[in-house]
DNA sequence: TACCTAACCAATTTAGAATTGGTTATATTT
DNA sequence: AAATATAACCAATTCTAAATTGGTTAGGTA
């Protein structure tokens, strides 16, 4: 594969020598065998190399474009392959267009499920981690301290799906539920009540994953999300001023 | 609230005159009334504006940042506020972790569940906008075509969520999967059969939401999504070589 | 008409200087 | 001796200006 392709164009001089240009950009690529995603030679240079004009290597380098063989762009130049996607999802601006009522939902409509598979692939030594959490909880001497950890259980049920991906876009639904957070103060109390609604909840989620109850793990989580819906809702409700805003719990 | 807080100090003396960059400091965030998010002086600056050393002012700006009233980073400054979280979830990092059968198991786990919400929330316009897809799909004359309407139809069923978080969960998803993609070259055939599968599957769904029907929805799509799996895993182990990769479609 | 050359534009990258919080060593003060 | 002030340096980051690059237009040439 030489440079008998310029020599074979003669007979396409009569229409014009259009694709002369193309063919020596083709028999280039072919040659230089450039791997996947790597950059050509700058136009200015390129054109030197092949002999031809940037102009007419411009029309070559288009239909090379359309065909998706390659990709272009200003500033930063002519690639193998096809063009990259948006390799970043802005969690600062999915958290502008959304509110609070929809983090609750995404979660009502996806944690429940992700509970159902965990019940199914959690290792024990996972369950036995969700169990730490528990206990942890009950022991947690401030709001900080028991969300940490009601935050790691939520997460570790999240990882016990064994499913990376799972897991990523659950990442993102609490980086944003944090960001779109109503406020910040906890209710004047200092740290959970000994009744309170999650530490139940949060043991029946554990028992029915430990169980392998997968349809009782999804119903039990769906439970406690409502019971933290519905407090959130109190709180918000029931005319308290900034000073006593929702939170941010699991 | 000037200068006064220095001349209090002298009783702090007699211990060491700990704490007297701190209090001018706090005196100074009183004062300036900086918004949130915004930036100090640096600490070259804001040390001779206070008329202390920069040693001093540092241990101040310590004890402010454990109490969470700032945050600081080398090379950027000093933050009112808390330090703002990652706002980016990287895609490209998502995809190398993950694999085709884990986005397919997601997919499983959360399109049948938004189908449902889908069934209850969308508007008619969107269900018109469905019809068409199904329409427009069956129209196409190339796999890319039809592919285009398929991600279309996906979407408007997300959309009819009217959740944007929920959506922006799916267009990461999407993104994953288009990136993940175990190869780009389609089975032989130029264009789907008349018969192909997802025809009827599709407008099962349609049909379902149209009727409001969540449960049905939910089950259309799970039946969808099964039978996508179903061909992916033939193409993938019919011993076909890299001529015949599966295909990207929803 | 087809092609080449040259110049310019705007997006991007690159390189280096300047800025900034973090750290350490050495006076200076009390 | 302890506390503070001063100065110098480090590394992360930002800022700035020049260079690079694809995209475009105008004018000349065969």
């Amino acid at each position: 594969m030489t440079l008998s392709a310029s020599e074979h164009a003669t007979s396409r001089q009569t229409i014009g020598e259009h694709g002369g240009a193309l063919t020596q950009l083709r028999a280039y690529l072919a040659q230089s065998q450039l791997p996947l995603d790597s950059r050509l030679p700058p136009e200015r240079e390129l054109c030197q190399t092949l002999g031809t004009s940037r102009a007419e290597l411009r029309k070559a380098l288009a239909v090379l474009e359309a065909e998706g063989q390659l990709w272009r762009h200003v500033g930063k130049g002519t690639f193998i392959g096809s063009r990259p996607i948006d390799t970043m999802a802005d969690i600062a601006a999915i958290t502008r267009r959304t509110n609070p009522t929809e983090v609750m939902r995404t979660r009502l409509l996806l944690e429940p499920e992700v509970t159902r598979v965990a019940a199914l692939m959690a290792t024990s030594a996972q369950i036995a981690e969700m169990r730490s959490c528990l206990v942890r909880m009950k022991q947690a001497q401030s709001w900080r301290q028991y969300e940490a950890w009601d935050n790691r259980l939520h997460r570790i049920i999240a990882e016990a799906t064994q499913n990376s991906l799972m897991l990523a876009l659950l990442d993102t639904l609490n980086a944003v539920r944090r960001a779109v957070a109503w406020g910040r103060l906890r209710a004047n109390k200092v740290k959970p009540d000994a009744d309170h609604h999650s530490f139940t909840e949060h043991a029946a989620i554990v028992e029915a994953i430990e169980d392998r109850d997968m349809e009782r793990a999804a119903a039990a989580m769906r439970v406690h999300l409502e019971s933290v819906e519905k407090n959130l809702l109190k709180s918000r409700g029931s005319g308290a001023g900034p000073k006593q805003p929702a939170t941010n719990e699991a």
